[in-house]
DNA sequence: AATGAATGAGGCTTCATTCAT
DNA sequence: TATGAATGAAGCCTCATTCAT
């Protein structure tokens, strides 16, 4: 990559870094073109060059977040001995909830935002640098296949739970309404459970 | 009430409807309180004597819709000869859900916007011209008395399935994704079902 | 009319005269709209109220201007004993070039943008003020009804005498070129009379 | 000519080829370097070796245009066996407004920039490759000297003659306004024909 | 000679809010 | 209460021009 493009992409991702931040904090309509450009230390028209508008860099932000929280969760859990779907998965839940409740913002950013479609594309990206092309649904298909158990309607499964996941902690996290998010992860972790039992396959 | 104070709630009325109207259809950042009193037939400065800006008339509307509809499904189950706790909750759902498919804008706006606070606030609002000064809520709690079974963490339950529900539908409404909304139903009640077995007391 | 209106007829006057003045100034292309609110002194939003954009201003104007010209031309006719459509033509069209040929901003800021068009709304636009209706074109055929010839193709004939005079004018008057106006003119008289002429009708 | 320099002069001939396009089609306004640049196929700076901005090419193209239409009448009369004066005049002015009927867009394009002194340049332009260099304005001339008339002022005559016909045709090509062109064509030279009698010198 | 990323001044337009009537 | 003309700050976006490569 020559001097030019590094530069370039330097400037693309002041850009993007800067609008996270900001979206972050002051949120996204009271964020303007204006204050990006000006805290990341480049020209007006210098966003135009790489994004549309706000809403560009708004939709490309959510997935990138969105996909990176769970390819770290990933990551964490291949660093234990975990193993199983049922606690792999609660495993990988577990530490995105936390992670969401230690930064607020992003999880207010992700989740007012997030629909499965654009979710789904971002777990589909593959993990960046990454050398086995590997992404994180792959991921996901294969602690299926390892299960002692088999599954039925696996997309299905894992939509139940990211939404009831979604839903409840963005409430508990932000509001404590109706309570606490520690308080209420077993209740959480029972239902997901069972939500998984629900498409064991029996015999 | 005078023919002046009529007058007055007239006025209030169109600026409401008229605002929800083109909050469903064009979107609240792009509707502006020219369209709303435009369109309500009233001068600008009137709005302001019922309003302070577009988001108190947004927050008043989304908790009154919400309710609405859980209102309208408590009414619609009682003319049904429906009892035990999960069925009555599956046919409210049932009920909600179907409404929010025929109405897509009014599904996107409350879902975008409906916190736990707000929905747990609207359901406790006493049914308009009631008598008896009931409640969805109080509704709620009351199935929950004649079921043969007892539960605990009763709040909790009724909040995992609704933001379950909120959830799930949006997508399969709105996008179709992962699948429609139609086949998805029969897994979303049999997941209610599971639910409710979670929060029921055995000795 | 209120005080309001016509505080809201002043605010419009202000800004139709200064476009003018900064129109033909500055020119369309290098007048902006803060140009003209801010010498108006009105406020910018004021601008939107009556026009969508510059060039409905411009197109205004243009109308406005030309058939005042002709407007004034023919009040001045009327001062005069001159009778006979060919000298009362002349008379007018002499008035008109002399007019241009003092402002000519005006001159440039016409020619460049009429159209026959536009220029034929113009002239059946009823004098202002007017009690009896009367407007240019109107005045035109009167002459031609009055005169001891008949002629036909009225509408060409004028349409060919003011297509030639706007072209030949605007380049003698502005540039010198090929020659001044006023030694053009007996050419240009000359050649007018040959066009009624054309038209007259012989048996 | 070096490979070099016939690489220049492509560039060169590029821009101001889609400079045309794009000021015809969209209108010299609405067309921006960048539009040019890209649809030429070069790098931004490279205009700016060629051209100072949009004036530049747009002065060089209407004088360009205008001389091109002039000699390619005269070359087609010379195909003819038409001579005299009148016939001749007749036969281009024909030949020039058909080609313009014909190319609406660059009839805009000319009509709306052209003045005397640039149209009188573009005429005693020499023909390009012209082995005798010759220009339209020569051949005017000496079709005056073959004529059996002699004739006083003659840019004068030329002068009246291209300006009515400007003015009036751009009029009814564009907008069929006051009539079509074919309508108005025999008015025309009619007219035509009067003009060339003003100035012939009778003893 | 050629490139094209970067600039940033400056245009256009919107719209929440006020206030005299 | 109700009005709606007026405001002007604030946002968006364009685009001619430059300059390091």
């Amino acid at each position: 990559m020559g001097k030019l493009d590094k530069n370039k992409q330097l400037k693309k991702d002041a850009l993007f870094n800067t609008a996270f931040e900001l979206f972050t904090t002051k949120g996204i309509n009271k964020t303007t073109i204006s204050d990006i450009v000006q805290q990341a230390g480049v020209a007006k028209g210098t966003f135009y060059l790489y994004f549309t508008d706000k809403y560009d860099v708004k939709n490309k932000l959510i997935s990138k977040k969105a996909g990176d929280l769970f390819i770290k969760g990933e990551r964490e859990l291949r660093k234990t001995q975990i193993s199983g779907l049922e606690p792999s998965i609660i495993f990988i839940i577990d530490y995105v909830v936390n992670e969401l409740e230690r930064d607020r913002p992003l999880l207010a950013f992700i989740s007012k935002n997030l629909s499965w479609g654009v979710f789904r594309a971002a777990l589909n990206t593959p993990l960046d640098n990454s050398e086995n092309g590997n992404n994180f649904y792959e991921g996901y298909l294969q602690l299926l296949e390892e299960d002692e158990y088999s599954y039925c309607n696996r997309e299905l499964m894992l939509f139940s739970i990211i939404e009831l996941v979604s839903g409840t902690c963005h409430s508990c996290i932000l509001y404590n309404e109706p309570l606490p998010l520690k308080d209420y992860k077993p209740f959480l972790y029972q239902t997901i459970h069972r939500i998984i039992e629900q498409y064991k396959i029996t015999d």
